[in-house]
DNA sequence: GTGAAAGCGCTAACAC
DNA sequence: GTGTTAGCGCTTTCAC
């Protein structure tokens, strides 16, 4: 059963497949009589007339097609991100090439390079590298491109994520709030934005309430991940000297495979060792100790991106400097964080 | 900067566009010289030939795009199936168009019209519900479609779920083995297959291991969420002479409602009640209680969802009976299942 | 206000 | 083995 097109419409409704073109086409429509675009419209109805989008596409060059790559769907982080961006994009008349590159860059070129084969009009971008040549490729190939969650030392996209500075700051102020001297950052990945963000907020915080270098120590973690999370624990726990109350992590992952070392350690969470974690990934509010959490607005920050790459897809190529959009935070306050015990050497 | 097409690269290699078509495409390059094939592809590789899936769409009527509908990607059932179709769908040279229905039917029905308008080539739909006029129509339209997760009353379309009967049996058995008696079922919403098996399976199980249905109750939950299952746990311990011991949740989110109801009674899991959840979301084993659970192979349910598409989409018409595959299931067994208390009445 | 005609980039049926 | 040609369904100049 072949599909109707536009000539069954135009034969329907007795007009020339090109008036029966602008009669449906909203901005043209006005360039047509009423009594035709009604007719039009009608015999559209009655034969379920569904535009060719492909057709379209191939003739004005604009598909309508957006590509949202992200690193690995499983991680709750990026759902929420996935799904603001599905809805504002949808309701713009965008469809979405969803695409899962399982964090493995030679997949991740090879994906761009297809959804690039299908005309996509532009990219939101979830696995942007601190240094990323696939995005300069995509700069120099003129494809529209906004940034999610993860931005790049080059600020030539634009992005939308969450204000990590803000974040950790509240994390580590209100562990000092509680008394806590002695505080780790179990640092994310210093490939990715969020990885060095933190870091260097990190600092900065310590510094401004009054730790040491000693106090505030960084210990960095090759992925986010639970394993990650716990191996960076344990080494935090054996250095030399070591002394630690407080615990920031670079993501809840990195938290929970935290809590297993300490566990591991015979250490309580919260009564020897605070825990803070980042994201406030579904259901941390139940793990035990429920964790205390940085949370990011993750829908609101795919819609956003949406939002930011339609208006570049629309806006005739008047390019202003990219808007960088940092996104308000919130401090959790859950289980997992309490004042430190009192002052004994914490050695192992 | 215009993209490099099929005539660029005809043209740098001394060839028609006709035979540059030919040599790139496999099932034809036979027909083509070797020196040609050679001199081609050279060409399209210095130029940076990437083909024009809009074109080549509209000429062959086939778009190796597959739509694939879910009905929230934040909820964690879903991201696994996705991701395991995905990547059996981009290494067969399909792109994924994700929708998200948002548990909306109006909503629903618009995108499927909208993605068919892009010419998908067929539809993995994990939206299914028990009777489906969505599903009608794209069968009368003639388009593929494979259910994922979730099947109807009518068997026309191939599927890929989880062994339901098995894992509501497990579930069962293992109670009864540990000695209760009284099992409650807090079933999901029985306008879809999942809830709808489960409850056959309960009463099933419960007859096979000589419950009286006085023991074996059945509460239906409006849909799989905490506050559903937390609203059933509720009525199943306010109900007339409730004696309750075990539980068999519709689902994980269930299972964590029955849970804040359980708390909120003042009784203990699995002291009192023991929970049993279904699907083995993320991170139920760091709860508490950790939750015991049935696990379905969710990837490799996309994953096989994809194949049967892929297969149905390349297979020329050859329709036999719908294949219908029921992936085998585990119980997870971890801290929320114990014993029942000795004998009392539990009464409220 | 509407009709005619060309063409987006590609493939496939047909020549030779 | 390779060139030629037509056309997928649509939009959009250009006439009138």
């Amino acid at each position: 059963m072949p599909r109707v097109k536009l000539a069954d419409v135009a034969r329907a409704a007795k007009v020339h497949p090109g008036t029966a073109s602008r009669a449906l086409s909203p901005g043209q429509s006005g360039q047509v009589s009423p009594q035709t675009v009604a007719r039009v419209v009608r015999a559209a109805e009655r034969l379920g007339y569904v535009p060719n989008a492909q057709a379209r596409a191939l003739r004005t060059a604009r598909s309508h097609l957006v590509g949202i790559v992200v690193p690995d769907i499983t991680n709750p982080l990026f759902p929420p991100i996935v799904r603001g961006a599905e809805h504002v994009l949808t309701a713009a008349g965008y469809t979405v090439l969803l695409t899962d590159t399982d964090n493995d860059r030679e997949r991740e070129r090879r994906q761009i390079e297809s959804l690039r084969g299908r005309g996509v009009d532009g990219f939101i971008i979830a696995t942007a590298q601190w240094e990323d040549p696939l995005l300069t490729d995509l700069a120099s190939a003129g494809v529209p491109v906004v940034l999610a969650n993860r931005s790049t030392s080059c600020s030539r996209w634009p992005y939308v994520g969450g204000d990590e500075q803000a974040g950790v700051r509240l994390a580590v102020q209100y562990l000092v709030g509680l008394g806590h001297r002695a505080i780790v950052h179990l640092a994310g990945p210093q490939n990715v934005s969020t990885g060095r963000d933190r870091v260097r907020a990190f600092r900065a915080a310590a510094k401004e309430f009054g730790l040491t270098t000693a106090d505030a120590r960084v210990t960095v973690c090759q992925a986010y991940s639970e394993a990650q999370g716990k191996a960076a624990m344990r080494r935090a726990l054996r250095a030399p000297r070591a002394r630690v109350t407080g615990v920031v992590a670079g993501n809840d992952l990195i938290a929970l495979g935290a809590l297993d070392a300490l566990a591991e350690a015979g250490l309580d969470c919260p009564g020897d060792v605070s825990v803070v974690g980042f994201n406030d990934m579904p259901f941390v509010d139940r793990i035990q100790p429920a964790l205390t959490t940085v949370r990011l607005p993750l829908e609101r920050m795919g819609g956003l991106a949406a939002d930011l790459l339609i208006t570049e897809l629309e806006s005739e190529g008047t390019q202003d400097a990219p808007t960088r959009a940092l996104l308000g935070v919130d401090l959790v306050v859950r289980g997992s964080t309490a004042p430190p015990p009192r002052q004994r050497a914490r050695r192992r």
